[in-house]
DNA sequence: CTGAAAGCGCTTACAG
DNA sequence: CTGAAAGCGCTTACAG
């Protein structure tokens, strides 16, 4: 095929605007281009945020997501891994809610590498998750930077690991002897803390760093409804920065993000080294959080 | 080959988990037994539970779905959309967050069927929606039912073809001189909208059909502010029935449900008859809305 | 009924 | 450098 034929095929595939078939490629390639994301998310709090990095990451390595939501039902995590395993992607990215829990379904002895996210992965695996303890610091030293002393965690069931491990990162700022209130992760919790704090005839909190958005919520509407003002008489901070929590908040909630977009992209990175060969470090990547300066702590004039 | 031969095939087939390439099968077969799912609702508000519809529906005829968030942007919609027919997929099906506005990619000229929910199809496409107007006379009728007369509607922006949808079904119920208040989508409006209300002077309502949950939960947080009893003193109906909104508001939303799931399920059936190249009926197809009744109007006692 | 061959749409390795 | 052939893993249509 002489040069000028070479161009006039070319063009002429561009004009019909002429695509390879990805199924015919990957046959022999032994590459789908495609991998699956399998999550028990189902408010999609965060597996939408994961799902967009990931795929932000992987577009432009031509690559596309299957996304299954398969609740806790294991019957129908395997069917979705199966389907999966017979589109023959090139690899899986599994995300939960929680550290401490697997997914239904074992993953751990496909042919095809496998990632997780805020799911405990099996041994010799690939982990991301956020960096709860640092987290954690970043609200407390916010509170304390703003002069907070009397302070108080309100927060989640204590089962939860990150749960414990926010706890534990508060003792450490704030002092080991400061309160920590175990409840559920709800608005409703959070009106009660508040309903218990003030009764009690106890100390008065200066600073309430609640363990999600939802509590913090709860909290500040709790203050308000007793005429106590939110920052000028206590600070609160979030975390999740569940943007439909934190914005609608009144006064906006200074919330701790996990970064879960970037989370996504690394994980989804992670896997396509994997899938291409190259070799990946096992163990557990931590990843830092950052704080969100709304104004519910007050200081969001600092201009930091 | 003998007939123990095959048996013993088959057997030994199933004890090492063969399973058929996806790919090479699909080469021949000219299905990939894969869809795409295309949307720009960023939060996943109407995308999750249309994915979920989808998913359910179609997992049983071994069809994965491919995810594709492409927010507001043209160039990345458009490398999506290549992705997807480059991967031979089956079909594709577009969602948006607005029946009024099409997504910033045109669909109409691919050689796969599309497939539109919640969003603007092209001419002689199948286009699935919620019955806005059948959902508002559920919400309106279940206020006259519990005896209220005073009734008024607090909704979204009246460029919203939903919105002005649910306001003719509101007035044509309630009566065709029952105010509406136009606004947007936040609970800020709701607390503007109640504080507008009782401060004109005017006859106050004892009943308000609200355009999404989220107006609604800051109606009713207005009205517990101004120590105005709910549902005693005024019933508040939402819309969307979404769930985490809803069930936390104080008391618990009484509000509609599109159906999400169910038109996921009924769009992903249809765009795989269409792959199948069963005819179908172009047009938009209505599906019926459903009352959820929680405790913000009253009448949850009633057992209906 | 059984078994070998052709072919889906590509890419890669090889002979000319 | 160019062009024809082999082959990825299946399924379908056909000859025996």
């Amino acid at each position: 095929m002489g040069l000028e034929t070479r161009e006039r095929v070319k063009r002429i595939a561009a004009e019909i605007g002429y695509r390879p078939n990805a199924l015919a490629r990957g046959l022999l390639s032994k590459r789908s281009f495609t991998i699956g994301l399998l999550t028990n998310d189902t408010y999609g709090r965060f597996t939408l945020p994961v799902m967009a990095g990931i795929s932000d990451a992987l577009v432009d390595h031509g690559v596309s997501v299957f996304l299954c939501a398969i609740e806790e039902d294991p019957a129908l995590a395997q069917i979705h891994v199966e389907a999966m395993l017979d589109k023959q992607v090139d690899g899986i990215i599994a995300t939960g809610k929680r550290l401490d829990r697997r997914l239904p379904v074992d993953l751990s002895n496909l042919n095809v590498p496998v990632v997780y996210a805020f799911t405990e992965g099996a041994s010799g695996s690939v982990t991301f998750r956020s960096d709860d303890a640092q987290g954690a610091r970043l609200a407390v030293e916010w509170l304390a930077k703003l002069g907070r002393k009397r302070m108080v965690h309100v927060t989640g069931p204590e089962n939860f690991f990150s749960v414990r491990e926010r706890a534990d990162a508060y003792r450490r700022v704030a002092g080991e002897e400061r309160p920590v209130l175990f409840g559920v992760w709800s608005e409703t919790w959070g009106h009660e803390a508040v309903a218990r704090l003030w009764s009690d005839g106890g100390e008065k909190p200066d600073g309430i760093f609640c363990g999600n958005d939802q509590i913090a919520r709860g909290v500040i509407d709790a203050l308000r409804e007793r005429g106590i003002r939110v920052p000028q008489d206590v600070s609160v901070v979030g975390f999740d920065n569940w943007e439909i929590v934190a914005a609608q908040t009144r006064p906006p909630l200074t919330t701790v993000d996990m970064e879960l977009k970037e989370l996504g992209r690394q994980a989804g990175l992670t896997v396509l080294a994997l899938a291409e060969g190259r070799s990946v470090e096992p163990g557990i990547r931590k990843l830092p959080c950052r704080l969100v300066v709304r104004q519910s702590c007050g200081g969001d004039t600092l201009g930091i």
